[in-house]
DNA sequence: ACGTGATATATTGTATATAAAATACAATAC
DNA sequence: GTATTGTATTTTATATACAATATATCACGT
């Protein structure tokens, strides 16, 4: 008989609350009330603590002693310091990848063309964007690398996820994504790892100026 | 007048098992009894229990649904895993760096030099380790890249400070060292990180040989 | 003796209660 | 009217209490 596993409450409550992150519950700069939220989730708030603790832990939010936790403020540093890494990460993922390649080029492609769909919404195309650098690295046999980015993309997702229901213009990353994948499906894994440190380092621009308009928009209102 | 910052007691208990993970204070696959550490810290179990979800989600020690936080085993396979990420990342601050190079050169040399003595136990060239490789980074302007290399290493340091502790001839990790400040001296940063990658890369060979070697005495007596 | 199952114990997971700190607000002094 | 201080309220941090799950022990049957 399968043992029934059952997922401690703090890892919902980690889960639940990254999805809300993502998809624009709290704005940046909320403070999390965990009498609130405790309540709103239906847990007490020993595990909602556990849960936050973990966020904090990961990046995704940040801890204040006797202040409690707060989304972090929308800092076009913080994406700035995270995309580098990633590229970094996920080209030496690319590069360690192993298995079928010519799999992985066609699930590329097949994910990158519902980025291109008009009937995807923001946090759709958002959540696409994060199964296709999934699907990039999954054949790099490095669990812990995989895990890390995973982690790391969480985190940038908070500043990026925003960005993506606003705005939604990714002609150019559609299109870098396409020459990833091909040439990935040419075997030259070195020179697509350079790629994909490009893609990130590309994608600072994109993020930093629809920051600062948001925040001048803010500023103005 | 200056703000008095009281630190939580989770980070308080985070910092010391962490220390004592690092000093061998428990052994590979222990289970970590709440009430005893907790009793022991003089502490209760909640704070106590957020400081080991922050150790858990770090990845120095991991939780098993209802049975607890345990020390991981011994496992070849996370060094492997591990050290060519700290390799990449370690690479791109030393890529990233500003500043004073020549100061920075001249510091490796020095923390280099402990490395040396012999009047130094295990756990203190492990330390007088770990420091370099901080300084090596400091003059990396990202923040989120060197809290992340150090948060990877406080993980890899669970097995390699038990190697430190065991044997403890570093002759070659001491000349690499000494050859990766010269070149920085030399301004010649992409080189000096393509070094970063091989030092790591040689690591994982004597570690993982230590931990078979360690393991196979393990099951004999 | 060995394996199986029931009961007891220990340990973790979750909920609630208390203590400490920060914030909001009002009263008072200037 | 503004600034300041004292008090009330809110909120977080920690401790304790309870519930659920896993482990250990022992009796029993084969």
């Amino acid at each position: 008989m399968s043992k029934i596993l059952t997922i401690p409450l703090r890892h919902q409550v980690r889960d639940l609350i990254a999805e809300q992150l993502w998809s624009g519950k709290f704005s940046f700069g909320d403070d999390l009330n965990e009498a609130r939220l405790a309540e709103e989730l239906g847990v007490s708030r020993t595990p909602l603590r556990e849960g936050l603790v973990m966020l904090a832990s990961e990046g995704l939010i940040e801890a204040r002693p006797n202040r409690g936790f707060h989304v972090p403020a929308a800092d076009p540093k913080a994406v700035a310091e995270l995309y580098p890494i990633l590229g970094s990460l996920e080209a030496l993922a690319v590069q360690e990848s192993t298995g079928d390649l010519q799999c992985l080029a066609t699930d590329l492609d097949k994910i990158n063309a519902r980025l291109k769909k008009p009937t995807a919404n923001g946090l759709q195309r958002n959540t696409t964007d994060v199964d296709w650098h999934v699907r990039l690295v999954a054949n790099c046999p490095n669990e812990t690398l995989r895990r890390e980015i995973i982690s790391l993309r969480a985190r940038s997702r908070i500043i990026d996820g925003a960005l993506f229901r606003g705005l939604a213009n990714l002609e150019g990353s559609f299109a870098e994504h396409e020459a990833i994948a091909a040439t990935i499906a040419e075997r030259r894994l070195a020179k697509a790892a350079i790629m994909v440190i490009d893609h990130w380092h590309k994608g600072i621009g994109v993020v930093t100026a629809w920051i600062e308009e948001t925040l001048q928009r803010g500023a103005a209102s």
